[in-house]
RNA sequence: GGAGCGGUAGCUCAGCUGGAUAGAGCAUUCGCCUUCUAAGCGAACGGUCGUGAGUUCGAACCUCACUCGCUUCACCA
C-alpha cells in the first residue's frame, strides 16, 4: 500500500501535468521479481510527449529523486523501482509483529450488517459436496467481510418445508417403518425419497398422493405435522455433527417453515400493489419487462413456490437486519430464480432489492454426470470428510508418529484439505469430482499452507519464543525480501476478497505466502547467531501470524504441530 | 431458440484495471535429509492461450462472428 504511494510520489513530481491516480493506475507490479518492485510503462505518455516510450522513461530517470529507493533504473520504455528492501522490510514486520490479530483488517464495510444465506441442506436428505461449496464460501465470505468490518449473520436456510415432504410421507407410509427410520435416520429417509421417485415414473398417482400429503401438512393435519417433526429433528442432529467438524456456525436457522406465516402478507403486498395475474389457474407475476419468464407465485392447487417464500425471506431480512448488503450462496443453476427475485422486489417498490446479490458458485458433477439427490446420485460430505481424517492419520503415522493429539491434527489436516480444495479456485468454476484430488497432501493444498506454518511455530519455539515486539527487524538476506513483500500484500487481497465476493483470493494468497516461506526456509538458515537473528525471528514470526489469519479466513484450522 | 458460465501444458488451474521471454501444482524423469519438520526444496520435460477477423504502439485479456462443453428457461428447490 504505502510502498506503492512512494512510487507514485516520486513519479508526481517529475510529471506535474499528469494527475495522480492515472500515474497509479499505470504502475505495475513485473511479474520478473529481477526487474523491481513496481514499473512504470511509459508508452501512454509517448502520444502528448511526442517522444518515444525509450526516450521518455530515460528523461524520467534522469530527472526523479531517488531517494527511499534501493534503486531505479530504465528497462526499454519501463522504469523499474526497487524498494528500500531493509527499510520497508523492518516496517512491515514491525506493523505485523505490534499487532497480528488486526494485520489486514480495514473499514471499507463501516459496521454495515450483511445477511448470508449460506448451507441451507435440505431436510430429510444428506448433505453433499454441493452444501460443502455453499457452506464453506459462505463462512469464508463471512470471516472475509468481518475483516473488513461488515457485520455478517450466517443464515440456514433449512429446507425444512416443500413437497419434498408430501413425497417423503407418501413413501414412509406405502412402505416405511418407523423402527427403521430411528435405526438410520437420514439414509433410511434418503432411500424412500428415491424409490419414491423411481416408482412415480411409471405410477403418476403416487404424485397426486403426495401433493395431498403436502396440502394436508400446509393445513396443519395433525399426523402429518408430528411426521414433518420427527423427520425434521432426526436430521438437523446429523447436520449439527458436520457442521462442528466444519467449526462453522450460523447466527439463524430460520429456514423455509419459518415464513410459513409470512407469506400471506407478500401476496397481500403483490395484490394491493396489483402485480398478481393468474395464468392457467395459478398466481404470477409477469417480468416481461426485465426479460425474464414470469414468478410463479402460487401454484393451481393453491400451494405456495420457493420464490413466495424467497420474497417473505428477503423481506423480513431486511426489516430485521437493515442489512447493508445480502447474499445467497446458492449454485450457479439458480441464478434464474435469483433475477426474478430481485426483480419481484424491484417491482413491490423496494429498491433494497439492488443489494441483494447471488453468490453463485459452479456445479460439482461426477464422471461428469450432474448429482441429484432424486436419484440418488450423490456424494455423501461424510464420507468425504472420513475418507480425509483417515488418510490424514495414516500420513502421521508415517511422517510424524510421535505427535501429540494425533486424532485433533488428523481431523485438523483432513477436514482441512476438503475445505481448502473447495475454496482454492474461483467459485463459479465447476469441477468433477476426484476423491485422490479433494484429500491430496502435496502441493498446492490446504495442508501445504497448514505445514508452511507449523514449520514456522516450530522454528520460535526452539528459539524459545523470544519476545520480539522492540527488536530491530532489518533484513539484509535477500532471500528474505520475497516473503516480505508477499506479508505486505495482504491488506490488499483481503480487500479484494472481500469485494469480489471471493475466498479464492485469500486461498491462493496463502499458498504463495507459504510457497515463499518455504523457499527462504530452505535456502537461509534462520536459527544462527549473529545480530539479524532476532530480524529473522521476526519475519518467521509474521509468516505464522498471517498463515494462521488467512486460513482462519477460509474457516481452515491451522495446527501448531503436524 | 433466449439467458448464463466456461474452452490457457497430458491432467487440474493462475494470469491483477490490455503491457516486458504466457505461470503454478499434479503426472513423468533426475538431484537434495550429519544443519531450523523431505506433507519440503531444486532441475528437466511440456503451450497454434477453442477458431477467424477487428480495435491498439502492444491482445490470453477489449469488440464482433463462429465453434465446442456445461447450466437454466411457470406449477421442484
Amino acid at each position: 500500500m504505502e510502498t506503492k504511494t512512494q512510487v507514485v510520489d516520486a513519479l508526481a513530481t517529475v510529471l506535474p501535468d499528469i494527475q495522480k491516480v492515472d500515474i497509479e493506475s499505470k504502475i505495475e507490479r513485473p511479474k520478473d521479481t529481477t526487474k523491481g518492485d513496481y514499473a512504470f510503462p511509459a508508452f501512454f505518455l509517448a502520444k502528448q510527449l511526442h517522444q518515444a516510450p525509450q526516450q521518455i522513461a530515460q528523461d524520467l530517470l534522469a530527472k526523479i529523486d531517488q531517494t527511499g529507493f534501493e534503486k531505479i533504473e530504465v528497462v526499454g520504455p519501463y522504469l523499474n523501482f526497487f524498494l528500500d528492501k531493509v527499510t520497508v522490510g523492518a516496517s512491515i514486520l514491525d506493523e505485523i509483529i505490534s499487532d497480528p490479530a488486526n494485520y489486514g483488517s480495514s473499514n471499507v464495510g463501516e459496521g454495515g450488517n450483511v445477511t448470508i444465506d449460506m448451507s441451507s441442506p435440505n431436510i430429510a436428505k444428506p448433505m453433499s459436496m454441493g452444501h460443502l461449496r455453499s457452506t464453506v464460501i459462505g463462512n469464508a465470505l463471512a470471516n472475509i467481510l468481518k475483516k473488513v468490518n461488515y457485520n455478517p449473520i450466517k443464515i440456514n436456510h433449512l429446507g425444512d418445508w416443500g413437497t419434498q415432504f408430501g413425497k417423503l410421507m407418501t413413501a414412509y407410509k406405502m412402505w416405511g417403518s418407523e423402527a427403521e427410520v430411528k435405526a438410520d435416520p437420514i439414509n433410511t429417509l434418503q432411500k424412500y425419497y428415491v424409490r419414491f421417485h423411481q416408482e412415480a415414473e411409471t405410477n403418476p398417482e403416487l404424485d397426486e398422493d403426495a401433493r395431498a400429503w403436502f396440502k394436508k401438512l400446509e393445513d396443519g393435519d395433525p399426523e402429518a405435522m408430528h411426521l414433518w417433526e420427527w423427520f425434521r429433528e432426526e436430521s438437523l442432529q446429523l447436520f449439527m455433527k458436520i457442521y462442528d467438524l466444519l467449526d462453522v456456525h450460523f447466527d439463524s436457522f430460520n429456514g423455509e417453515a419459518f415464513y410459513n406465516d409470512k407469506m400471506d402478507e407478500v401476496i397481500e403486498l403483490l395484490e394491493s400493489k396489483h402485480l398478481l395475474q393468474e395464468s392457467k389457474g395459478a398466481e404470477i407475476v409477469d417480468l416481461e419487462k426485465y426479460n425474464l419468464n414470469p414468478a410463479l407465485i402460487k401454484k393451481s392447487d393453491g400451494a405456495t413456490l420457493y420464490i413466495t417464500r424467497d420474497l417473505a425471506a428477503a423481506i423480513y431480512r431486511q426489516r430485521t437486519y437493515n442489512f447493508v448488503q445480502s447474499l445467497y450462496v446458492v449454485g450457479n443453476e439458480q441464478q434464474n430464480h435469483f433475477k426474478q427475485l430481485k426483480a419481484v422486489l424491484k417491482e413491490m417498490g423496494y429498491d433494497w432489492s439492488d443489494n441483494i446479490h447471488h453468490i453463485p458458485f459452479g456445479l460439482i458433477t461426477e464422471g461428469g454426470r450432474k448429482l441429484s439427490t432424486r436419484k440418488g446420485h450423490i456424494i455423501l460430505l461424510e464420507e468425504v470428510l472420513d475418507d480425509a481424517m483417515q488418510l490424514a492419520k495414516k500420513q502421521i503415522a508415517e511422517k510424524n508418529p510421535t505427535l501429540a493429539n494425533a486424532d485433533k491434527v488428523a481431523e485438523q489436516v483432513g477436514v482441512g484439505a476438503v475445505v481448502f480444495h473447495d475454496l482454492k479456485n474461483e467459485r463459479l468454476n465447476s469441477f468433477d469430482f476426484d476423491l485422490e484430488e479433494v484429500v491430496r497432501f502435496e502441493g498446492e493444498t490446504g495442508p501445504y499452507v497448514q505445514y508452511a506454518r507449523a514449520r514456522s511455530l516450530s522454528i520460535l519455539r526452539k528459539a524459545g519464543n523470544p519476545d520480539l515486539t522492540n527488536v530491530d527487524k532489518k533484513i539484509s538476506d535477500p532471500n528474505a525480501w520475497e516473503v516480505i513483500k508477499a506479508l505486505g500484500n495482504y491488506g490488499d487481497i483481503v480487500q479484494k476478497a472481500a469485494k469480489d465476493y471471493e475466498p479464492s483470493v485469500i486461498s491462493k494468497y496463502t499458498l504463495q505466502l507459504a510457497k515463499d516461506f518455504n523457499q527462504y526456509y530452505a535456502h537461509s538458515k534462520i536459527l544462527v547467531e549473529d545480530n539479524e537473528k532476532l530480524a529473522r525471528l521476526s519475519l518467521v514470526k509474521a509468516v505464522s501470524d498471517v498463515l494462521e489469519s488467512g486460513l482462519a479466513l477460509l474457516g481452515v484450522q491451522a495446527p501448531n504441530e503436524m
